[in-house]
DNA sequence: CTCATATTTGCATATTTATCTAAATGACGA
DNA sequence: TCGTCATTTAGATAAATATGCAAATATGAG
């Protein structure tokens, strides 16, 4: 039981499953763009692909500074099927897809190269609306 | 999302799991039956099923002092197949299998009015092997 | 080699979750 | 009605999990 439970508990955390929703429409993505995707620190994001990694939702690809994932060859098939069905087209998963859009209208590595201009350029735009957010 | 991942968190416990294996093989069940068979306080039990019915995982029936829960119709059917085929053999399930296969020698309403003595039996019956326990 | 960068790991903290005991609820039976 | 029994809920506690910051690793670039 021990492995289907493991499966299982790999999936049940929002972030998670946004990373393999993601993973479910891109053949593979790095850490720098799952971190933006998810706006969380890259420590967080790197030890949630562990998780995935150890119950073989993932698999990881390292090139060069970059680390690649990808969907596990043995992500159970059903359960790939019920899911990317149900979350298809949940607030969340279209706007995490949008948001990948935008990343990947440069490639891969020079998202990578620009990565912290980019996240300080987001940083800036986010900060304007401070005004709003008091409280 | 959310739904997706109230299902998927409500999966995410060994006993929970161990319930829905068990609702795959009987039509239905009932609060004393799945405590006999988890081993864990009924309180607990109760919670366990709270859990899994907001998740639309299962059904509850109430009759008398009873209630029995059974799969919900909403229980996603590529997870249960998954699920059914990934645990059949797995050790914790056989067990349990066995177990619910003893208690239901007699029938169930026979079964929950026994059960306070069936529990003690048992118990007694643990307290046996203490000797072996000790470390 | 040295520096910068992408990722991972160690440690501390906050939140969530599982669990128990005890009390409350609801229903049957005498 | 009263007591008993099956279940649920409340409250407390312990264990697990998610998270961030800072330090450690690993790799490419100069």
């Amino acid at each position: 039981m021990q492995t289907a439970l493991d499966t299982v508990k790999a999936l049940a955390d929002g972030n998670r499953m946004r990373v393999v929703a993601a993973l479910f429409e891109h053949e593979e993505l790095c850490v720098c763009q799952l971190t933006e995707m998810l706006r969380i620190s890259m420590a967080t994001v790197s030890r949630h692909m562990s998780i995935l990694h150890k119950a073989r939702l993932v698999q990881s690809r390292k090139e060069g500074r970059w680390v690649f994932y990808r969907l596990g060859q043995s992500f159970p098939a059903p359960v790939k099927e019920w899911l990317s069905e149900v979350l298809r087209d949940t607030a969340e998963i279209t706007a995490d897809r949008r948001k990948l859009a935008d990343m990947l209208t440069c490639d891969t590595a020079e998202f990578c190269r620009r990565y912290k201009q980019v996240k300080a350029m987001k940083e800036e735009k986010d900060s304007i609306p401070q005004e709003f957010m008091g409280r």
